[in-house]
DNA sequence: CGTGAAAAATGTTTCGG
DNA sequence: CCGAAACATTTTTCACG
């Protein structure tokens, strides 16, 4: 099931069209069109085309965390015992499948795994740990530190120039 | 500037569309009226209120870094020497301000910030440590780590029931 | 690739329950 | 608050330069 092309470099167009949408996707066609000078039609065939080649990945809503009752944020390293690919995939999988979960990096370094939690209290937060970490029997070690402020949450990227 | 009001809960309706908005927002008003057996002014009056209320902070799409040229993934931990509140300021200001800072956490534990970076190869990574570390005067010891899968990248949070 | 206009789809407002 | 219908906007499609 298979990648879509990516042949086709991004021209200044692109990455114009795409710095605004990854602020706002709501941008209405013609307004995107009328700050780089680009009529309606070509701004549309552009979206279409960086969607179909998957360099917009997804096109969300986000949610204020806080609003929807979980105002707690932990970030959690994990050191594992065994990285045989098998015990790997069963843990990434556990990972995967925790809706509390909200980014997993698997990282070089003196830890394994990177997680994200997002919960509404301790209490959660400690059957969750409880039910991934000590369960899992594959964890030799995670250290869980709470976020006291989410400084900048962004999924933006830098794109090559854009003047 | 003021925050929003934020009365009024979310019932099962709101919850609902949060549900389908987090993954999809282009989803058409009908087709989200469809599904929650709703009128579509109900749901476009709703969206407009979670909207207003900043439950939904922000509408975007979400750019494949690999493929608009930022393949690597830092995780970095940072610890700071003086946590007067005018150093903090500074150092968080800093962070907001550079780009390649795609999240940003103040946290406890036995480091003070945690960083995502977004970068293009490892010399962008040791010039943005340099001047965002070194440069800075006020960190004690930063710590990166390179992630060589992003497992589960989301912005996606879970709600009070919905079922 | 741009234009312009028409057609289709979507979003918004009004108003009576 | 809801929903039906009228209304406004946006998106898509197309013929042509």
């Amino acid at each position: 099931m298979g990648k879509q092309r990516m042949n086709s470099r991004l021209d200044d167009f692109d990455c114009h069209i795409l710095d605004m949408v990854q602020r706002n996707n709501l941008t209405t066609h013609r307004e995107l069109a009328d700050h780089i000078n680009l009529s309606v039609p070509a701004v549309a065939r552009r979206l279409q085309k960086l969607r179909s080649d998957c360099v917009i990945a997804k096109d969300i809503s986000v949610l204020n965390p806080e609003r929807v009752g979980n105002p707690l944020t932990l970030i959690v390293s994990v050191s594992i015992e065994n990285e045989a690919v098998e015990q790997l995939n069963a843990i990434t999988q556990r990972f995967l499948d925790c809706h509390q979960v909200q980014q997993c990096y698997y990282v070089t370094g003196d830890t394994d795994f990177l997680l994200m939690l997002s919960v509404y209290d301790m209490e959660e937060c400690q059957r969750l740990t409880r039910s991934l970490f000590l369960d899992s029997g594959n964890v030799k070690r995670f250290r869980t530190a709470v976020s006291m402020r989410r400084v900048k949450v962004s999924m933006a990227v830098t794109l090559p120039r854009t003047p």
